[in-house]
DNA sequence: GGTGTCACTGCCCCAAAGGACAATATGAAG
DNA sequence: CTTCATATTGTCCTTTGGGGCAGTGACACC
């Protein structure tokens, strides 16, 4: 699987090195000397690659990047590469959903793996969040009123208490429904319902 | 949180002292010299504990025994405690979800926090599953025939496709369907599609 | 042979959903 | 003022869903 491996590391060498390796190997690649270089490289979240990332950089560390990648919403596996690994640190990068953790010097057997299981593991994420996309984009063409009776019709209230709850009349529903079902492009009340359940719209009990 | 605390490590001072340490903090605890006396004291997996558990012992070793727990469908939390962690055991260990890695000597401040973060995770989980026992229970009482149907309508088919799909009449799909609610114990088909798609019954796009 | 479960089915009726055709009202945008 | 989007509603008709009542047939178990 072909990306682009994103290498942030202070050490000129090292990111030389590394870079030679990984064109080899059949990646593009790109090279930062720290963290901020990084960020401000405004970057495509959505193109196929991963980070390699050095834990102690000068300026923002490995591990505040990742902090900061994750509030801002990105997708982009993290390797991180490190000269010496400490526990904790290791835990919270992996536990904050790091790919790997690896200490240097790598063998490219055990870097290539983590960048193959990256790009795959980004593969599967992006076509998963691709689809759920979708489905948003649909349910933001919907008006305000719209909305409400999709979210009544999927919690299974039928027309009569929606329009009791709306404060609007059954023939009223009924066309607020019909464009829902048009405008979310399904067929079947099934299939309305199994959407807002993977967009999270049903998780708390409501009855 | 109140719970049982596992503690597996071959070191019988540093069973003792971590048993002292625990039940101050208002543990039960219990203690094994190894992986293997652990596994023969068949425990309840549904009681709110977790497992403390040395990487290295004579034996099965503490990974290994994360593996066999794993695939014997256990939800106990593991909480690792090592006097030496190596970066591949500490990230495989995570990665496999463990609660947390910690390096002897441990303060008592950190073992409590990773105890009660393991309780707490193992709560909700226990929770979580627990409503989906409650489905799969109700989807266990259905016949043969009134699981066909279950699976058709939560697929969004009308009773006529049903009827001819399954080679029988409307009427007859009417009956499984009234028994299939029942069963159930819902009242709409959007509870109906809601539950399938919590147990993962409607991933694959079957139209 | 009796009993029970499961699947199947017809007739009839009511409730709910879907939709065609038509129309009113309101507020924002140009 | 005109146009457009949105929300609203009525009448009428068809399709679906839901269910009562009643009965048949297969098969397993005791």
């Amino acid at each position: 699987m072909p990306g682009l491996v994103h290498v942030v590391d202070d050490d000129a060498s090292f990111r030389t090195a590394i870079e030679r390796r990984l064109k080899l190997a059949g990646y593009d690649v790109k090279t930062y000397a720290s963290a901020q270089d990084f960020l401000n490289a405004a970057l495509d979240d959505e193109q196929p690659g991963c980070i390699l990332l050095d834990v102690r950089i000068p300026g923002l560390s490995g591990p505040e990047l990742q902090s900061r990648l994750i509030a801002a919403g990105s997708t982009l596996p993290i390797i991180f590469l490190t000269g010496h690994a400490d526990t904790p640190t290791t835990v919270q990068a992996i536990k904050a959903g790091a790919e790997d953790f690896l200490t240097k010097p790598v063998s490219s057997e055990l870097l290539l793996d983590a960048i193959a299981r990256a790009l795959a593991r980004q593969d599967a994420a992006r076509s998963h969040r691709g689809k759920l996309e979708a489905f948003r984009a649909h349910l933001a063409t919907l008006t305000q009123r719209e909305r409400q009776v999709f979210d009544l019709i999927v919690r299974g209230r039928i027309n009569k208490q929606i329009a009791y709850e709306l404060g609007t009349t059954e023939r009223t529903v009924k066309a607020h429904r019909h464009q829902v079902m048009e405008k979310m492009q399904v067929h079947s009340l099934a299939e309305l319902v199994s959407i807002a359940e993977r967009l999270g719209m049903l998780d708390p009990n409501g009855r």
